[in-house]
RNA sequence: GCCCAGAUAGCUCAGUCGGUAGAGCAGAGGACUGAAAAUCCUCGUGUCGGUGGUUCGAUUCCGCCUCUGGGCA
């Protein structure tokens, strides 16, 4: 039988301590780590989003950290194909490949029969159901989805217009309609010594977590640096630039907002999102939940998630 | 000390011509297949400041008390 690769996955809403974590943890095992995470794949994005620092990586390979412009475009499948390329070459090299992040939809596409679609972005056909949704109204849109997928239809909220636009695209570029593709919409992937650990903690704890870190955030520049990335040509519009942090910081500057009411929606708006992040992963079973408020320290953590590991991963420890 | 205005959801407030009340924000739950830090759906019972009185019935009207603003001395 041939061996299976080896793959440990930690995720965890925001702010919850996943990166120091990771590089203690990568460290005691003798690991590489992967991130999953759609905004640190920017460079020039660094303070707003909570990016590791060279020197707090000691030494541990980083990939897929600062690897695109923020004007270029980058998707779960980009993602996918990279990430499992740098698991294999981890695996190969007889280390541990960790992976580390919030984005949800990146790590299902790993943990996940994930078959995306050859359909990639159409901008002209977007540009059109968009205005066509404007003119006509979202439930028209949803109603041309109707005629020719049904199955999606009835899962998507009228509107919610960018599922109703993919769902109409892949059936305007193939002609079959998007829920043929999804056949096995939720197979669990079956080709990894597979660890997936759920960092967590108290809610209220998290919250007063989240609110200190955008005030340090602030502290060590983050208006500089929106205001490095405006002058640098990239704009509101960009994908990258409607990151948390990001957006509130630049409607400041635009003078739409007063700081203290930019800072207070950065927050709110990091709360919501870290609320999102575990509602997506609380569906995902295989996720070996812990508590960080219920140990003493980051060692006592990695001692745990240690023992833990080892019967699922031949660790080198 | 006197006068005036308030006191209702975690916060800001609306309202009940007397029949125990509802908005915004905050918050909670959920969805998610090539934009995902994006996008979208659902969720509002609280000693109506306290205490007496009038009343079939008071959060609403009246008295007193407490607290918070503002004004006059």
């Amino acid at each position: 039988m041939e061996s299976r690769k080896d793959l440990l996955v930690l995720i965890g809403p925001t702010a919850v301590g996943k990166t120091s974590l990771s590089i203690d943890l990568a460290k005691k095992i003798d690991g590489e780590i992967i991130s999953a995470d759609s905004m640190q794949i920017y460079k020039y994005m660094n303070i707003g989003t909570a990016k590791v620092k060279r020197e707090e990586m000691e030494n541990i390979p980083h990939h897929l950290i600062n690897i695109v412009y923020p004007d270029e475009e980058f998707t779960v499948a980009d993602y996918k194909r990279n990430a499992e390329k740098y698991i294999n070459k981890i695996n190969e090299l007889g280390k541990i490949p960790v992976v580390v992040g919030g984005t949800g939809l990146y790590i299902n596409s790993l943990v996940y029969e994930l078959r995306f679609t050859k359909v990639e972005a159409n901008e002209d056909f977007r540009h059109k159901y968009n205005e066509l949704a404007d003119t006509c109204g979202n439930e028209y849109i949803h109603n041309e989805l109707y005629k020719i997928d049904k199955a999606s239809a009835k899962r998507i909220n009228p509107n919610d217009r960018k599922r109703v636009i993919r769902a109409l695209e892949i059936y305007h570029e193939t002609g079959k309609p998007m829920s043929y593709y999804n056949k096995n919409f939720r197979r669990e992937i079956d080709k990894y010594n597979l660890v997936m650990i759920g960092l967590t903690m108290d809610r209220a704890v998290l919250y007063s977590r989240i609110n200190k870190r955008v005030d340090d955030m602030i502290k060590e520049g983050l208006v500089e640096e929106v205001e490095k990335l405006l002058n640098m040509g990239y704009n509101k519009e960009l994908v990258s630039m409607q990151g948390i942090g990001y957006k509130e910081i630049v409607s400041y500057l635009e003078g739409n907002i007063c700081l203290d009411k930019a800072i207070e929606a950065l927050k709110r708006n990091t709360r919501r999102f870290a609320k999102r992040q575990l509602t997506w992963f609380k569906r995902d079973k295989r996720i070996h939940w812990i508590d960080a408020n219920e140990f003493n320290s980051m060692t006592d953590i990695n001692n745990y998630l240690i023992s833990y590991t080892k019967n699922i991963i031949n660790l080198n420890t």
